[in-house]
DNA sequence: CAATAACATCTAACATGTTACATATTAACT
DNA sequence: AGTTAATATGTAACATGTTAGATGTTATTG
């Protein structure tokens, strides 16, 4: 369930939410709309925000149903900007759609984990070789401020700041190719990974071991030995997969077919 | 716009243009409709369909405004589908919605256009990478077979049939990494170019050349020397970001800013 | 009692009315 | 005339009523 402030009156007309509160806010500068690229956060883009957060953090467990409708009156819209949102989160493959019947959380499946993560190495990998050929010694020097950080994270404990660095690694890699819009593509393949990631957090500190695989992963770009940092991250892969047989072991419910 | 069959009625509910005879039909078998995959053939993905065929075939020119409601009409369809299907090209690229504005075919941009292009190239790099890996006879003879097509296109001026041959061979290459879903991933990364390689198979003839390069590709996989077929690709692009400045030069009112 | 058919229920898909806002056009004003 | 304000217009975003189909349940039949 969302843990949403509930208020439903039956007057005609959607009554504001928490939606109602932080409404609709556009850039307002000179220049017209269509000129600059503002962004439009739009209610469907809200929803889509707010639901997709629930996904990846459990919050809304694998699995489970989701009730378009309910989730219209938590959030004090119609069903129309739920469903689109809904529509975008099932393309993303995080939510399953079975007309007529019903919307479900996906369940983890395991051969779709392993393309996602396929997806997400090979376009690292390969923002690495573009980022190493144009410019180096700021991105490494950014890539190692990042890993200290982390270090600093790990020996606190601080899951939550260590999973917000994690991220923030794999964007700045993606942004020192210098490619528009790969970011954004990659993070989206990796929606699937960000979930599972986020699961073997909880259960296990993990934490630990991921931060020496980032640095061996960083350590390789410094050299610029692209290839080594390729094979550090297949290793990474690896040790997800049998992370993950163990998350299956211990909750199935998690898991489809 | 679209050349479609239109006839618009007056009477209250959508009256059934193209899409009223080729009706939702789901597929009928013994095993409930959850637990085998059987895709949803709704409105919204013909529609869907209808359209990024249209726009990437560029039967709907790159700025051409889309009008929902005439797109509704001629498709016989009501607002929501078409709606629907435009938000989700609008995920893909393919088209730019400014809220409150307008729906365009989006126009090319060649930032967008080298970013989709270093994608594929990673993700088909890698999926070649891992084929070569698990089986390589059998999936060689496949694109060897291919490309023996793609020459009979190529002598018989056969431009639509060898647009067809490329991306299967793609799709080949994604298939052979035994991942699922990552054909459709690479597809779909893939919309951008697609459009540009068909613009450009339209003004010259572009296939001779084409091929020569995806020869030189799968002779590199035949060779199982994984880093030449990489370096092949790579040349491929370059090939393909000198004939996008003269698509520009020629056709400037095709791109964007 | 098992298999099947009728039925009830629930949900996504679809249709359509309404609203808000971006933009163009005209009017007013300096 | 150039600039700003008022207005008109058109579209996406949103709200909500309706429909069709998938599934579970109960009744019916052999």
């Amino acid at each position: 369930m969302l843990r949403l402030p509930e208020r439903q009156t039956k007057r005609t007309g959607v009554e504001p939410g928490v939606l109602g509160a932080l409404d609709v806010q556009l850039g307002s500068s000179g220049k017209s709309f269509r000129e600059q690229k503002v962004v439009a956060v739009t209610r469907k883009d809200q929803v889509y925000s707010i639901l997709r957060q629930a996904i990846i953090s459990s919050q809304l467990a694998p699995g489970e149903a989701i009730r378009k409708e309910l989730v219209a009156l938590q959030l004090g819209v119609s069903r129309t900007p739920v469903s689109d949102a809904i529509a975008r989160l099932a393309d993303e493959g995080l939510v399953e759609i079975y007309p007529q019947t019903g919307t479900f959380v996906a369940r983890l499946r395991l051969d779709k984990i392993e393309t996602a993560q396929f997806v997400r190495v090979a376009l690292e990998t390969a923002a690495i070789r573009r980022a190493a050929e144009r410019s180096s010694a700021a991105v490494v020097a950014q890539l190692q401020n990042n890993l200290k950080n982390q270090r600093k994270a790990a020996d606190i404990q601080d899951f939550e700041r260590f999973y917000a660095l994690d991220e923030e690694l794999h964007d700045m890699i993606c942004d020192a190719a210098g490619l528009v819009g790969l970011r954004e593509i990659a993070a989206k393949e990796r929606s699937q990974i960000d979930r599972v990631r986020r699961l073997l957090l909880h259960y296990e500190t993990r934490m630990i071991e991921t931060l020496k695989e980032h640095e061996a992963i960083v350590a390789a770009i410094a050299d610029s030995s692209v290839e080594r940092a390729a094979v550090t991250m297949e290793d990474h892969i690896s040790k997800m997969g049998k992370m993950l047989l163990q998350l299956q072991a211990k909750r199935p419910e998690l898991f489809a077919s």
